[in-house]
DNA sequence: GTCCAGGTCGCGC
DNA sequence: GCGCGACATGGA
C-alpha cells in the first residue's frame, strides 16, 4: 500500500512558481519532468537510507506569503531526518537559499519590460545535488538539446533506482553506481559518446570522497577559484564552467554557446555573428545578474 | 553520404 | 597563450 507523506516549505515573496519551475530547460531531464496538467514538477529521489520516493511539488499559499507543496508517495513511514532530507533537496532545487531583491531592482530600473520580471522570476530550476548538475551540464555540450535528453534520460534509466510503484520511474544514479560500473560497460549501457569517460571519472572522484562538489556551495568561496575548480574537471570547458557558475547561484557570467550567438547576432547584431567580447557587452550593465538578464531577454522570442 | 550541435581536449607552435 | 583537428552520437 502506498503512503502519502504532504511537506510545506515558505518562499521569499515575490514567487512565480511556474516560471521558476519551467523558463530553464532542467525541468526536461530526467528524472524530472513537468505535469502540465497538474502545474506540477515530479521527481523520483532516491534518499540516503536507499528508500525511493517520488515527490509532486507544487505551487500554493499566497502573493504575499508563498509556499511550495510537497507530496511523497513512498512504501514505508518516513523518517523526520529522511523528511528533512526531502525538503533540502526541494530547497536546493528552487534556491531557497538564494534572494533575488537586488535582480528585481535592477529590472524595475530598467523599466517595461523587463520591469515585470521582478513578479517573481529567476530562481531557475536545478538539480539537488551538485554532482547531478554537473553531470547534465556535460550531456550538454556539443550536441542539441533533443541529444541531451536523450542521454540524461538513457544514464538515469539504465543506472537509477527504479520507483517501485512504477518501475518505468528512475532516480538519477548515484556517483557510486556510476563508479562501480566498468567504463567499458558503462559506454556500451549509455551512450554519451566521449562524454562517457568523463562522467565516468567524475563519478569515481565523488564516489571515492576525492572530490567533494557539495562542499562548492559555499558561497564564501572566491568565484575565481570556484571557476577554477570548475574547470579543473575533465570535459568542462569555458560553457559549462560559467553554466555551472549559474547553477550554483553566481549569475555574472554568460555561458557563451552557439543559442546565446545566434540570439545576440539576431537581435542586436544585425544577423552578424558577434564575439564573446561583443555579446559580454549587451548585458554589461546587469553586473552580477548579467546571465539572467540574458536568459529572461531570450524567453520573449 | 555529409554536416553539426547549448564544446572540450590535447597537441604543436 | 592561441589555433586546429579529433572526438561519439544521432538527427536533419
Amino acid at each position: 500500500m502506498g503512503l502519502t507523506t504532504h511537506l510545506t516549505l515558505d518562499v521569499q515573496a515575490p514567487f512565480d512558481f511556474r516560471s521558476s519551475a519551467t523558463s530553464y530547460g532542467w525541468v526536461a531531464l530526467a528524472p524530472t519532468t513537468w505535469l502540465a496538467d497538474r502545474q506540477a514538477v515530479q521527481r523520483v529521489e532516491r534518499l540516503g537510507t536507499g528508500k525511493v520516493v517520488l515527490i509532486d511539488i507544487t505551487g500554493a499559499g499566497t502573493v504575499d506569503h508563498p509556499t511550495l507543496e510537497i507530496c511523497v508517495h513512498h512504501r514505508e513511514k518516513l523518517t523526520s531526518q529522511e523528511q528533512t532530507e526531502i525538503c533540502t533537496a526541494v530547497g536546493r532545487i528552487f534556491r531557497l537559499d538564494e534572494n533575488f531583491s537586488e535582480f528585481y531592482a535592477c529590472c524595475h530600473a530598467q523599466g517595461a519590460p523587463w520591469a515585470r520580471l521582478s513578479a517573481g522570476v529567476g530562481r531557475l530550476l536545478r538539480s539537488p545535488t551538485v554532482f547531478e548538475d554537473v553531470v547534465k551540464t556535460i550531456c550538454t555540450t556539443n550536441t542539441r538539446w533533443s541529444g541531451a535528453k536523450r542521454m540524461v534520460s538513457n544514464l538515469v534509466a539504465a543506472l537509477g533506482d527504479s520507483y517501485k510503484d512504477n518501475p518505468d520511474l528512475h532516480a538519477f544514479p548515484t556517483p557510486k553506481a556510476i563508479a562501480r560500473t566498468r567504463p567499458d560497460v558503462f559506454n556500451k549501457t549509455v551512450p554519451l559518446g566521449y562524454r562517457g569517460a568523463y562522467v565516468h571519472l567524475l563519478a569515481q572522484q565523488v564516489a571515492s570522497g576525492d572530490l567533494d562538489l557539495e562542499a562548492w556551495r559555499d558561497p564564501s568561496i572566491p568565484s575565481e577559484t570556484l571557476k577554477r575548480k570548475l574547470r579543473g574537471m575533465k570535459g568542462v570547458g569555458p560553457y559549462a564552467t560559467h553554466t555551472l557558475m549559474m547553477l550554483l547561484g553566481h549569475y555574472d557570467e554568460l555561458a557563451i554557446d552557439a543559442e546565446m550567438r545566434l540570439f545576440v547576432a539576431r537581435k542586436y547584431c544585425n544577423g552578424k555573428t558577434p564575439n564573446a567580447k561583443e555579446i559580454c557587452a549587451v548585458y554589461e550593465d546587469w553586473g552580477r545578474w548579467r546571465y539572467l538578464a540574458y536568459w529572461f531577454d531570450r524567453v520573449d522570442e
